[in-house]
DNA sequence: AGTTAGCACTCGCAAGCCGAGAGTGCTAAC
DNA sequence: GTTAGCACTCTCGGCTTGCGAGTGCTAACT
């Protein structure tokens, strides 16, 4: 006997080893662990016996849970918590992993916006699970170049650069006549004037734009609609949760019926409960894991999600992470993605240097 | 006795629109289809052992069969196609779904590239399936306008605003020591060079540019790298294909279990198979149906594909459509897909004019 | 005390069986 | 050519049964 009934406190070494020994056991084969089959393949020095007690004991701590009477034991969620907390500081990714991922990291030229694809993905291949990963977003984007561009029947395509290397587009209309010498002059002036800025110190320098002729006024629409574009770049949170290998997590036995699956897909486009994720994650500065029931979503309720926050607070920063059944090589996947995530901010530090 | 065997020549019209019936009621319940029961809710004027004559007759000739003994009758993918056949050419969207469509295009200020994920979706909420769209590509990619901006650590961020709008980004190393400066510099002297010109046409104005300093040096570097990107552009056949509403397909009943469901995902992410398949679509300029066994992939047996070309053939095009289960409602499934396709090709021609 | 052998007990699962119901195919009459 | 009637077939759900797996408990052992 270790422990009073419920407080999850510290268990005695044993029961520890013979709860790490189910959930290794259970991740591996999906299917409930018995006693028996526990002792010959990890090698115990206790008899089956034994270990039902201390499974009996583990059950009582809400641990673990019978299926039904005679199946063996699956671990619960507070099971893969305690597992989870004790392993979390520790574990690094094996060397050959870590040369896996740098390598796929090093084959594509990056454009930007591939980063956080390539990301998802690496971390989709490396753990047989959904890679998720959203863009570093600054706090407050910085406009580092714009341009104009004609677009055909009056418009014009007006594409800013932001500070980060972000490239946006939008189409602005302008008024009869406008050539594309004209919108280069237009965009000479702004970028004299906006380049560098953050929507909030835009204002006014827009405000005192010259309103002197028609060209004047043209641009200082254009100005307007630029600061206007910013501030919704700052107001969303998330701009996209990329997400890569959705097809892994239908792979696991746990996801044979499609209506399972189709809730947490369905929950992967609700911008709102990522966007508060992502600031939690990015908070806490460090891997976090959030098991079954401890997601806020009860569509969530049979999945895991492995997350961790890159770049620089306040600065740019984005998460980076896993998705896939609670029945997860933790370890594994924990350690993945925090390899993952110091990549990035090399990246990130790199690039923002 | 109308037709012998298994020619599938025309149908005499009574068998045909007990077909037809057969059909709209399997769409519609997903239920194998009973002789009384289409006799009573389609208010025919024989008696259900006439119908019951007349489907053994379709059963004859391939066009329907029974999951067993005594289910009721099930399309197969010849009678989907008999009755696809045989509505095509007439059916025009009702005035009200018309208008709905219209409006979604209507709602969001585009830039360019969202116009094909807005397509997908439109087409997904309006049909209940999957919707699919490739971006409008051009034969060959002309040059609108190049821009270099700096991207921190002896890297220039290369933007490369195509002349349909779309733009693409590419980091290129630097030497030490080029400022913005000078990348202005550049930017202007190659875009005086390169403005408008296709991948063909560079290789003589990329040869035949100064080397003088180092600055010269960089600047034709560049340009190379510029000309094989373009190349690059017009050796993809398909960009990429957006999908939208894929949940939409998950809840089918025929895709409850997870593997079917897989495979066709899976199959999605095959650029070469729907490189093929955008080519057909784009030569024979018509909407097109494949119908389970159809489809050249196994992979596909399940599901029914209505795509249709928009855009000018030759100068910019591309594919929208739908994929759902072969279970479908062709004659809304079809109208719709050609309504949004001219959709497309009103934008197409006013974005290029 | 903690550990273990032994054993009765429980439960899920697959197979087999049954009856009901659905829907057909066929035949014979209209 | 159509239809009423009926025998036939086949699925489906519910029920039973036997088996195997795995436990919980008890009593003996260290």
């Amino acid at each position: 006997m270790a422990r009073r009934k419920d407080r999850p406190g510290p268990l005695d070494p044993r029961s520890a080893a013979i709860l790490r020994a189910i959930i290794d056991e259970y991740v591996a084969t999906a299917q409930p662990v018995a006693s028996q089959a526990l002792v010959v393949k990890y090698n115990l020095d206790v008899s089956s016996a034994t270990v039902r007690n201390v499974m009996a004991e583990l059950e009582r701590a809400g641990l673990l849970r019978s299926p039904h009477t005679s199946a063996g034991r699956v671990p619960t969620d507070a099971g893969y918590r305690l597992y989870v907390e004790s392993i979390s500081e520790a574990v690094l990714l094996a060397p050959v992993e870590q040369l896996m991922i740098r390598h796929q990291f090093g084959q594509v030229e990056f454009a930007s916006e591939q980063w956080f694809r390539l990301a998802a993905s690496t971390l989709a291949g490396a753990t047989h699970s959904a890679g998720l990963a959203t863009p570093a977003k600054p706090e407050a984007s910085r406009l580092r170049r714009l341009d104009l561009v004609e677009a055909g029947d009056r418009r014009a395509s007006l594409i800013l650069v932001l500070a980060d290397g972000a490239v946006r587009q939008l189409l602005v209309p302008l008024d009869a006549g406008t050539d594309q010498a004209g919108l280069d002059g237009i965009a000479q002036s702004l970028n004299e004037r906006l380049a560098g800025l953050a929507a909030t110190e835009m204002t006014t320098v827009v405000r005192a734009l010259p309103l002197d002729d028609e060209t004047d006024r043209l641009a200082a629409r254009i100005a307007e609609r630029i600061e206007r574009a910013m501030r919704e770049f700052d107001a969303t949170t998330v701009d996209d949760v990329f997400s890569e290998g959705l097809l892994n997590v239908m792979a696991a036995p746990e996801f044979a019926q499609t209506d399972k699956v189709r809730r947490v897909f369905a929950l992967l486009e609700d911008r709102v409960y990522f966007g508060d994720l992502v600031h939690e994650v990015t908070d806490s500065g460090d891997v976090r894991v959030y098991i079954g029931a401890e997601n806020r979503s009860i569509e969530m309720h049979d999945v895991a999600l492995v997350l961790a926050p890159y770049g620089r607070r306040g600065r740019a920063s984005g998460v980076v992470g896993i998705l896939g059944p609670t029945r997860m090589a933790y370890p594994h996947a924990i350690s993945t993605v925090r390899y993952v995530s110091a990549l990035m901010n090399e990246l990130v530090d790199h690039l923002y240097a």
